[in-house]
DNA sequence: TATTGTTATACTCTATAACTATA
DNA sequence: TATAGTTATAGAGTATAACAATA
């Protein structure tokens, strides 16, 4: 068994803890993503894809950390579903470009509220201390 | 325009923010499960069983909020693989119950290791909001 | 030659419905 | 009758390898 610091113990602990609040809402993902008809990770495409913005599939399948050959499929459903689209990139015609369209957008929007809607226990914190977890995750994100 | 509490407002703004972590966390758990030749699921299945517990099949599938027919194929690999063990339940000749294997107790030793390293962005916060992070997330996963 | 996206293929994850064994 | 787990089936997510179009 090799010394660890305490300070090392302090931040896998904690690293730990954000792990099994993971893996729970990895669970309650699902359900979520049903309420638009959506697949988790159809969920995240549609987080990532800002309106107006315009991402190259291949941005897409490094942001996803998944092959290239995956992305179509995934694209395919959604174009389908009519909420991205398939644009020509100006420049460079090898590659295509993604947009939400306007139906995306208006579900866009109220996936993102119903993501940021915080669960009954997470509710019940004290206020400072979701005001210090806001500083914290801000830091850690930026 | 509803109106909203700026303290509903701070909660909103703390769950988004753990849910863009969450999200990027979802990215790389693929990668971390492919270091022990695992899926995702199947690493999580093994954070779930503890060493010399019992858990019915039909609890795995609740705590996993999947079917009970996905469990089945889902056990059916981590058997194969030699990490889990179904064995009759006593009592009730209906239920399997699931135990670590030796070799799947240390594998998912190495993987609980593993999944609370924290990452450097994380380790570069200062140790006293790694502490805030720790005593926040255990009020609120207790 | 190298890169972007697609297709073909295979495996895992997941749900639904029908089934077996047991309670 | 109801419940625990399995099987059959189907669709989605994923990777690898081969391919077409373009750079």
């Amino acid at each position: 068994m090799r010394a660890m610091s305490a300070d090392h113990q302090t931040a896998c602990r904690a690293w730990e803890l954000l792990t099994r609040l993971l893996l729970e809402r990895r669970v309650q993902l699902p359900a979520l993503a049903a309420e638009f008809d959506l697949s988790p990770v159809q969920c995240h495409v549609l987080h990532l894809l800002e309106p107006g913005q315009l991402v190259p599939m291949g941005r897409l399948a490094e942001t996803l950390a998944c092959d290239a050959s995956n992305v179509t499929g995934l694209v395919d459903r959604l174009e389908t579903r009519g909420l991205i689209a398939r644009q020509p990139a100006p420049g460079d015609r090898r590659v295509k470009v993604l947009v939400l369209t306007p139906a995306g957008a208006r579900v866009r929007t109220q996936l993102q509220r119903r993501l940021a809607a915080p669960t009954d226990p997470f509710r019940r914190l004290p206020i400072s201390d979701q005001r210090a977890l806001v500083r914290i995750l801000e830091r850690l994100l930026e």
